[in-house]
DNA sequence: TAGGCCATCTGGTCCT
DNA sequence: AGGACCAGATGGCCTA
């Protein structure tokens, strides 16, 4: 291999390996999106890709059960097809976010975000907020504003993280919408706030990115999310996992009831 | 220290 | 030839 040969490779190699982690990032951006309009969604405690994934699986599957059996999705039943093949840790975050009720907290983020309770009782008082018929206590087990905002037949676009001028009264970036599983969950996060990577992506070298990506629900011991790392809403309650799921190894798994069967991937 | 999770690099394969 | 996609290897960070 002539020297001029192997500074053509080694151009094309550098080439690729830019193109290879733009198409990562993307990929990693889509997954971001995804956690946004899972049920528990939070900024600070990111779920892990696999456990993104599994979850957007059950709760795909979960939905389309309260749909074709009209069980109520506060029920018992719900939860466990959430919690299907999660790891112990995320199976306590869903059971936890699940049982929480509307919080003043998250009224409380609004209002500071928008200098005052202007926001916040805009959102208490939307008509289609909540109470919704059939579904989990407000925000569906959310932790995000938006969860709140969204709920049934709102379409409006929600910022759940507004600069600190805009309040969603102007155009927000936004790369394309999300399309939810099904509109009831009312999760539209349509705000698209640059993911971790992004704001890092100069390349600096090697894992800078870690500085901020590191907050992932590890704990492979049981312990409830009201650990150091826990969202601040999930540290103010107490929770129970549904114990006949959140042991399941992932994998072997069925799961089936009268309507339909479900089978671990 | 081990294990989990991650980003990146790399070479192979397929397609245009 | 070049780009997209994929999977294996590698090494860093973090937590238990």
């Amino acid at each position: 291999m002539t020297k001029a040969r192997q500074e053509r490779f080694r151009a094309r190699r550098i080439k690729a390996n830019a193109r290879e982690r733009s198409r990562m990032h993307g990929l990693n951006d889509a997954l971001d999106n995804l956690r946004r309009v899972m049920p528990c969604y939070s900024k600070t405690q990111k779920l892990s890709k696999i456990e993104t994934l599994r979850l957007a699986r059950n709760y795909i599957w979960a939905l389309s059960e309260v749909l074709e059996s009209g069980q109520s999705p506060e029920s018992h039943g719900f939860v466990e097809m959430l919690c299907k093949g999660l790891s112990q840790p995320t199976s306590n975050l869903v059971a936890g976010c699940l049982q929480l009720g509307p919080s003043p907290m998250i009224l409380n983020k609004l209002e500071d975000k928008c200098g005052g309770p202007g926001m916040g009782s805009m959102v208490a008082g939307h008509p289609l907020s909540y109470p919704s018929p059939g579904l989990p206590s407000p925000p569906y087990g959310s932790l995000e504003a938006s969860h709140l905002l969204q709920m049934k037949g709102f379409k409006g676009p929600v910022y759940d993280n507004p600069s600190p001028n805009e309040c969603s009264s102007s155009t927000p970036p936004y790369d394309g919408p999300l399309t939810p599983p099904l509109s009831i969950s009312g999760n539209f996060a349509l705000k698209q706030e640059p993911s971790p990577h992004e704001s890092e992506r100069n390349y600096t070298p090697h894992h800078a990115h870690y500085l901020s990506s590191h907050h992932y629900p590890t704990s492979t011991t049981g312990s409830l999310p009201g650990g150091p790392q826990a969202h601040p809403l999930l540290q103010a309650s107490r929770y129970e996992l549904p114990l006949d799921v959140a042991f399941d190894s992932f994998g072997t798994n069925s799961f089936s009831n009268n309507s339909s069967s479900f089978t671990e991937w």
